[in-house]
DNA sequence: AGCTGGCACTCGAAACAGCGGAGTGCCAGG
DNA sequence: CCTGGCACTCCGCTGTTTCGAGTGCCAGCT
C-alpha cells in the first residue's frame, strides 16, 4: 500500500499532466501544490510510484506521465464526481425541455454531452429490448399490404411493411388490432412471444396465414438487435489533441464509424454505475489511449440505454463524469414525462 | 482562350497531382505524358497558366499546383465523368437491395459512397416538402391523447402526439380519419393545406377543437423544416490527408457537424444536373480547401433529396463524379421500388 | 528512518549551418 | 514557335552544437 503522501503526489500528477498536456517533473509539481515537501523527497516519491507501474517517463530525464494503471488508481480511490454548477444544471434542463420527439431528445443530448466535456459524445438511442409496448397499429395500405406500427414506452416508434399473398379485410385486420393490444400492451418485449403464439388459431383459416405473417413480422421487430441505433457528436474535438494526436486520431475515427464497436464501447451492464474504461482496457485497438465514461439511463429505475463519451486518457475524470452522469439523469427525467 | 496544348498540360497538372499529391514541375510532366514537346516549351506554358491564374507554386522553385480556378477549368471543361465499371455497379446494387427500411437505405447508401470515393459521404433523406403522401393515420392513445402518423410516398414515416382539452370519440376520429385520407393521400405536401381547411366545419361543434388540433399538427409536420435530417459517414477518410492537413481537418469537422452547413452544401438545386463546388465556391471558411460533389437524387424524375461527398480540392473528380452519379440514381431506384 | 540540498549526468528540443537537387526564368539559336 | 543550355533560387534533409529540464544518487541533517 502506498503512503498518503505517494497518493498525494500521484493525484497532483494526473492533475497537472491533464491541464499542461506535459510531463511534469519534480521541481513543478512542488511549486504548483503545497505538498510540503522538497523536490527531492518528490523523486523518491516518483521513483516508488514509477517502479509500482503507476506513472512512466517518456524517455529518461523527462518528467512522469500517469500510466493507465495510475489513472485507475486516481479514478478509482482519489477523484470523486464533481457535481456540476447551478448554472450548468439550468443550461441542461433548459436545452433539454425543447425536444419534440425521441430523435430530437437524442440528437439535443449528444450535442450537449459533447459541448459540456469537449469530447466526443455518444448516445444509444433506448433499446427495444428492455422498454415495453404501448401501442400497435396496424395500416391497411392496400388490399393486400399492411404495415405495422410499434408504439414503444419510450416514445420510439417502429415501423415495418408486410406483403401478404391474399387480400385481408377492414374487419379481420380491426378484430386482429384489437386482440394484439388487449394482450401486449404494457408488456416487457421479452414476454410478448408467448403471449401471441396461439392468436392465429382464433381465425378463419383463410386468414390465419395473413395474421402468422403479421405476428412475424412484430416478433421479428422486436427482437431485432440492429435496431440499437447510436448517435455520435462532437467528432470535432477530437482534433484538439492533435498536437501528439495525428496518428491516433485516424483509428479512432474508424472504431467510431462502426455501431458494433460503439455498442460494445458502451458496455453491457444493465444498471445505472457508471463504467470508466481506460486506455488498454478497452478491447479494440486503435482505442488503446482513449477512455470511455459510460453510464445508463432510462426512464424509470431500470437503464434502456446508455450514454457516455469518448476521450483521451488523459481527460478530466471528475469533470467528464459528472457531466456524464448528470445528463443522463436529466434525460431519463425527460423520457419519463414524455 | 487557351491553346489546346496549355489545356492538355493543366488536365496533366491536375491529374498528376491529384495522383502524387505533390507540386509538379515540367520535367516530370513531359516524362509522364506524351505531350511531344520538351520541358521547356511546357515551362512557357505553364507561366502563362500561371498568368491567367489556373495554376501557382506554393514558393518559387517549386512545382506547380492546380488553383481552384484551374479545378474549375478542368471540371467544366477537360474532365469527363467516368462511369464505373461492372462489377462496381453491381456491388452497388447487391449492397443496396439489402435495406429493409428508409433509415437503412440511408445508412447503407452513406457506407457505400464513403467507401467507394473514400471521402466523407452526406446523404440527406428525402425531403417531406417535395413527397406526397401515402396514408395518414390516427390513433387513439389515450380517450385525450392522439397520435398523428404521416406515411410518404419515399417510405417515410412521421409521427406526433396530439394532446385534446376534451376526450374525443372512436366514431369520430374514424370519421376524421377517412375525410382526411380520402382528401390528401396522393397529394403533394404543398398542395394539403386548402384541401382541409374546411374539415371542421363538417363536425359537431364540441369536436371542433380537436379536428382542428389534428389539422394543425398534421400541417405543421408538413412544413416542418427541421426534418430535412442528413447523414454522414466516413468521416475517417479526412485523415488520408493529413500529411497536410492537420489544421485543415478541424474546421472541416466542425461544419459537417452543423445540420444547416451540411444542408446547404448540399444545395438547392432541385433538378438531378451534379453540382461540384470547388474550394472557395464554398460559402463556409474552413471548407475553403475542400470540395463538394453533390446531385439530387429521387423515386421519380424530380428530386426528392440531394446525396453527395465532401473531399480535398485535390480529388479525383472524374471518378467521384462518377460514383455519386451511380449511387444517386441506384437509390432512386430502390425508392420507387419500396 | 526520513527529508533535504548538492552535484554530475542524460537526453530530447531547438537552433544553426551546409549541401543537394528539383525546378525555374531567360536567352540565343534552330 | 520550339528547344537546349545555363545560372539562380530555395526547400528539405542531415549533422552538429547548445541549452535546459529533469533525473538518480549521495552525504549530511533532523
Amino acid at each position: 500500500m502506498l503512503s498518503e503522501r505517494r497518493l498525494e503526489v500521484l493525484r497532483a500528477i494526473v492533475q497537472d499532466y491533464v491541464g499542461t498536456e506535459e510531463p511534469v517533473g519534480s521541481k513543478a509539481l512542488t511549486e504548483r501544490h503545497r505538498l510540503g515537501v522538497s523536490p527531492a523527497t518528490v523523486r523518491n516519491d516518483m521513483a516508488v510510484l514509477e517502479e509500482e507501474g503507476y506513472i512512466a517517463q517518456p524517455h529518461t530525464s523527462a518528467g512522469r506521465i500517469p500510466t493507465d494503471k495510475g489513472y485507475r488508481l486516481f479514478v478509482d480511490k482519489l477523484a470523486g464526481v464533481k457535481p456540476l454548477s447551478v448554472a450548468e444544471r439550468r443550461a441542461i434542463q433548459n436545452f433539454l425541455d425543447g425536444a419534440v420527439d425521441l430523435d430530437d431528445v437524442v440528437g439535443r443530448t449528444v450535442r450537449l454531452l459533447a459541448q459540456l466535456t469537449r469530447q466526443v459524445a455518444v448516445v444509444q438511442y433506448p433499446s427495444l429490448t428492455r422498454s415495453s409496448v404501448r401501442h400497435v397499429e396496424l395500416l391497411s395500405l392496400a388490399p393486400a399490404r399492411i404495415m405495422l406500427v410499434l408504439i414503444t414506452d419510450t416514445g420510439r416508434v417502429e415501423q415495418r411493411l408486410i406483403d401478404c399473398v391474399a387480400p385481408v379485410g377492414e374487419t379481420v385486420l380491426a378484430d386482429l388490432r384489437a386482440r394484439l393490444n388487449s394482450r401486449v400492451v404494457g408488456r416487457r418485449f421479452t414476454d410478448v412471444p408467448p403471449l401471441v403464439q396461439d392468436l392465429p388459431e382464433s381465425f378463419e383459416a383463410d386468414d390465419r396465414p395473413a395474421v402468422a405473417g403479421v405476428l412475424a413480422t412484430l416478433l421479428e421487430t422486436l427482437v431485432e438487435e440492429k435496431e440499437e441505433r447510436i448517435m455520435l457528436g462532437g467528432a470535432a474535438n477530437l482534433t484538439r489533441f492533435n498536437h501528439d494526436f495525428p496518428l491516433t486520431i485516424r483509428p479512432v475515427l474508424e472504431a467510431l464509424e462502426e455501431q458494433m464497436v460503439l455498442l460494445k464501447l458502451l458496455g453491457e451492464a444493465t444498471d445505472s454505475t457508471m463504467t470508466v474504461r481506460i486506455g488498454h482496457e478497452n478491447f479494440h485497438e486503435g482505442l488503446n489511449s482513449t477512455s470511455v465514461v459510460a453510464v445508463g439511463y432510462g426512464s424509470g429505475d431500470e437503464a434502456v440505454a446508455k450514454l457516455g463519451v469518448v476521450g483521451p486518457t488523459r481527460m478530466d475524470y471528475p469533470g467528464t463524469m459528472g457531466a456524464v452522469r448528470a445528463v443522463a439523469r436529466y434525460v431519463g427525467q425527460i423520457l419519463a414525462e414524455s
